[in-house]
DNA sequence: TCGCACATGTAACGTGTTACATGATTCA
DNA sequence: TGAATCATGTAACACGTTACATGTGCGA
């Protein structure tokens, strides 16, 4: 019997866990005081999200769970990636990054560039780097056409708005200018 | 008979209709124009987002939409806010800026402010900048803190992902800083 | 024995996403 | 008549949030 299994993508908090899995197994609880006391924070650390995630992760065959008694206390489960769950975690690391990527915010992009260390390439953080900073000096020329179209008489407020934002990129560009000196381009 | 209705707050995307229905009545197809073509784009202009979004409006009676046959077109709705609609509005750009709305990213603060013209009350942008600006530092000591634990062989692009941020953070203090210039205090 | 830290989960709920359906009017 | 544009909506689905429930062993 053929099932037709959608076979998502996993989702940001997918990815993270699957990251995280990538540098040392770890059971729920675990990932969950990571991301409760790192800047990965911004991703839930509650129960409700985390154990359903591994759930969904360990149904799409990409990470497998075992009970580890090793310790005293009570059995806790130890996450590790299977192969595919690998494979699909180093496409995503280096997955095109198109314009939307950048204009619906480079969270996203960010935690990929952070776990890009599990690719063990180079020239792939650095044709990373190129492309976000010209992804997002594109969208720069977006923004600026819509701040001169910007009514005179719209309020200071949304203006000003318009340029933290504005500035938030450009201080991003700057950055990955920076973090390319960090890699060695591919010949 | 007493209804004990949870009356939750709108959610971002909410208020960003509420906002928008503050400067000129519309209709949902104007706001999804308007959320498809200008730097609002990161909430969504779909249909099935909006439509609901402004039926929860009305339901909790923040706005109040009424037919308009003016043109020769299927007739529209057109929403406004009502007083009620007006006073959580205000009630929510004033609100105390926490930590929380620091490190779970800013897009909600920044949207906040891009309505703050609806207040006419150049103190309370004033403020808002002065707070953010401070809330964003007291952040930028817990980061850079994380960065000095940050272990010595963790992967570089894990402590360049946490720079990018770092680097956004103080472009946002720049910016209000500078931004204050434009708002009198109060005395 | 009581409470605490460790550890895993579930249920109800709200909301955004995608895809589809429909209605009204104009113009070729 | 058919296509295009304007305009409003719904249904199925996935996911995160909050709150609750449960289990295990240790130390006071």
């Amino acid at each position: 019997m053929l099932r037709t299994m959608r076979e998502t993508m996993p989702t940001n908090l997918g990815f993270a866990i699957l990251g995280l899995l990538h540098q040392v197994p770890q059971s729920g609880y675990d990932l969950r005081k990571v991301f409760a006391s790192t800047a990965l924070g911004n991703y839930s650390s509650s129960p409700g999200a985390i154990y359903p995630a591994l759930r969904r992760l360990e149904e799409k065959g990409l990470v497998r769970g075992r009970e580890d008694r090793s310790t005293s206390l009570r059995p806790r489960k130890l996450y590790r990636p299977t192969a595919a769950g690998s494979k699909i975690f180093r496409g995503w690391l280096r997955k095109e990054i198109e314009r939307d990527d950048v204009s619906r915010g480079v969270d996203a992009l960010m935690l990929r560039f952070a776990f890009h260390s599990v690719l063990e390439d180079q020239g792939a953080s650095h044709r990373f780097l190129v492309d976000l900073a010209r992804e997002i000096e594109a969208y720069l020329e977006e923004l600026d056409s819509q701040k001169k179209i910007f009514p005179e008489q719209a309020p200071i407020q949304s203006r000003l708005a318009l340029d933290a934002g504005i500035e938030q990129y450009r201080a991003l560009v700057r950055w990955a200018r920076g973090a390319l000196e960090h890699f060695k381009e591919d010949v």
